[in-house]
DNA sequence: ATCAAGACTGGGAGCGCTCCCAGATGGGCA
DNA sequence: TGCCCATCTGGGAGCGCTCCCAGTCTTGAT
């Protein structure tokens, strides 16, 4: 008897074959089932283990219609945006939580052209179960497209232009923005720039026009005091010399993001402004790497990719256990972390 | 007829139906095959197209016994160790250049605990057809284990403390380091520091033996010049205030990576340094979102990590097609980018 | 007119697994 | 003693696809 066809990997019936029971008994004792005796379950682990088996997951998957795999799509038009260490720790918490649940992520990067076709091949190929998607930008064809697949989906952040039936797990980018402000307005700043990230994105938007409308709550006037950036390093750097450029009395500034308050710090500290004293600087992430480490520490505004992420999960997984979960747009708080830069 | 059984997916036997053609002649057509009529293709595709129809890849790959699925895996015992610069480019590259040959990036990280044993059971599972592996950590068990397996590996970098018998894609680092030591011995600079990174990793034990070599090779003293690392920015803080501590005298480094420099040049600027009169700086990565926008910019040893990747996946690509490629330790050049910075 | 070679088609087998169902076995209780 | 139920087992069907093989139909050369 040759064991497993012609490429020399035992099949289950080999393993059957080699404890000596049926294949079925086999597949009861490799999946736990209920109605297998002790002495059969032991033979059969044996047998697999002697043989080196692993049971093949496209037969597996071809008959449970499930594969254990979840894609984490993210969705980035601008290839050079992927240096964003919110998304690595998206990468990152994703993997773990999906690992904690016993799903293997398939990590997926759309960055136009093919991508969007292939992907959507991908996912409609049964390759996964569900998929976790990242697409922050409005302008993003990818949302609209995933709407018509037969496969639960679950959001991080907006999805696109769309504003409903879809789940999403955003972040409270108002609160926040609104929470910097006032802890600036309440040390005493009057003049309070903002570093905006693109006005593509939902959330740049709703950092932006949160700062506006608290500013204007606070009887303070925001004119001139809004540069756009790109959530690079660079990108705030320029945006800050730009803001000092205009509005030289300036004295805080309230960064969409940690990676450019870095550059907004580098610039400011270049022209000579003393921080806080001066110029008081509040970020957005308060990522582990970027924001404790700055010269000084930055002041930011706390936001949870892990918890973001087991929350995109569990819901995912309410799903694919076929429960019912109308679609709505949860939002996750944020906290203020208060250092030296505010 | 109930199209595609329960879940209201079509199958190939419904395509079939609908473009009134039988099974064979729809899965030629769709795989454009030789020997199908122009008419029947067309037939086909359309009714393929008005259904809605994707093949079921679980069934495709129980048959031709492949995925199309290639995992990149990232094996990385000490977690914090992920926002390094160079994992992201090297997820990136992997991700463009397995897209480019048609094949679905699975990404794995490998952290240790649970993570070794299922990855395993994912790669034994079928799940991918090869793999692309990182295990830069000479204690790290993955390789030996990887050794097993019925599947093609290219390893990026040594493969744990695996010397033969594998195939890896690997940089210059004592070249690299040997042209860094060089440059600065030829613009005058005699006490010649150097920030490793951490030393359980081939990569850096060689970038610090051919500073060590090349210096005295140069007639240099590299006593007491050493400090080591773990590639992170406070790591390359902490590492040049200690060497700062112990030699003050010193005119210039040589620093295992990109995000160390930037770490040594905040120490090295707040110590009142001017770079690169007092002391010249060159780093390991040259990368693109750090090396040119340091302050000064960063003369540092390029080396691309997708150039590293193509040529994994042009490796693992030929093993696939059933070559014969006899494993080896393959050697890519590296280049010195001259900055400010020294 | 005859035949061979090509072009094309459809049916059947089978990939390795899970699930359903029929059957065998062995107490516990009337 | 008979009978039922719970426990366990093996065989068969079938998931949706690809590939092989046996056909049919065309074409062109003899």
């Amino acid at each position: 008897m040759i064991p497993g066809g012609d490429d020399g990997r035992p099949t289950l019936e080999d393993v059957a074959a080699f404890a000596g029971v049926s294949r079925s008994t086999a597949s009861r004792a490799l999946n736990d089932d209920a109605y297998v005796s002790a002495r059969s379950k032991e033979k059969v682990l044996a047998a697999a283990k002697d043989l080196g088996y692993f049971p093949n997951q496209a037969a597996r998957s071809l008959v449970t219609r499930r594969t254990g795999a979840i894609a984490l799509v993210l969705s980035e038009p601008e290839a050079r945006l992927l240096d964003d260490p919110y998304r690595t720790a998206v990468m990152r918490a994703g993997y773990r939580e999906l690992a904690d649940v016993g799903s293997q992520m398939v990590l997926m990067f759309v960055d136009g052209g093919e991508d969007l076709a292939r992907t959507m091949r991908f996912l409609e190929g049964g390759h996964v179960d569900g998929a976790l998607v990242f697409a922050p930008h409005r302008a993003d064809p990818l949302p609209k497209a995933l709407k018509g697949l037969r496969m639960p989906v679950v959001f991080g952040g907006q999805a696109g232009s769309i504003r409903s039936g879809v789940h999403v797990v955003d972040f409270d980018n108002k609160g926040g923005a609104r929470q910097a402000v006032r802890h600036l307005v309440e040390i005493g700043r009057t003049r309070i720039a903002t570093i905006a990230g693109p006005q593509d994105q939902t959330a740049a938007v709703q950092r932006l026009s949160s700062w506006r409308s608290t500013l204007l709550a606070a009887g303070l006037d925001p004119a001139e005091l809004a540069e756009e950036a790109d959530f690079t390093l660079t990108g705030g750097r320029d945006a800050m010399s730009r803001l000092l450029a205009r509005r030289g009395d300036l004295d805080a500034v309230f960064v969409a993001s940690d990676m450019m308050a870095a550059g907004a710090l580098r610039t400011l500290t270049e022209a000579g402004r003393k921080i806080p004293d001066d110029v008081a600087v509040i970020s957005f992430d308060n990522h582990a790497s970027l924001a404790p480490v700055m010269n000084p520490p930055l002041t930011s505004i706390h936001q949870d990719p892990q918890a973001q992420v087991r929350e995109m999960v569990t819901i995912l997984m309410g799903l694919l256990a076929g429960e019912e979960i109308k679609p709505r747009n949860q939002v996750l708080p944020v906290s203020m972390t208060v250092r030296e830069s505010a």
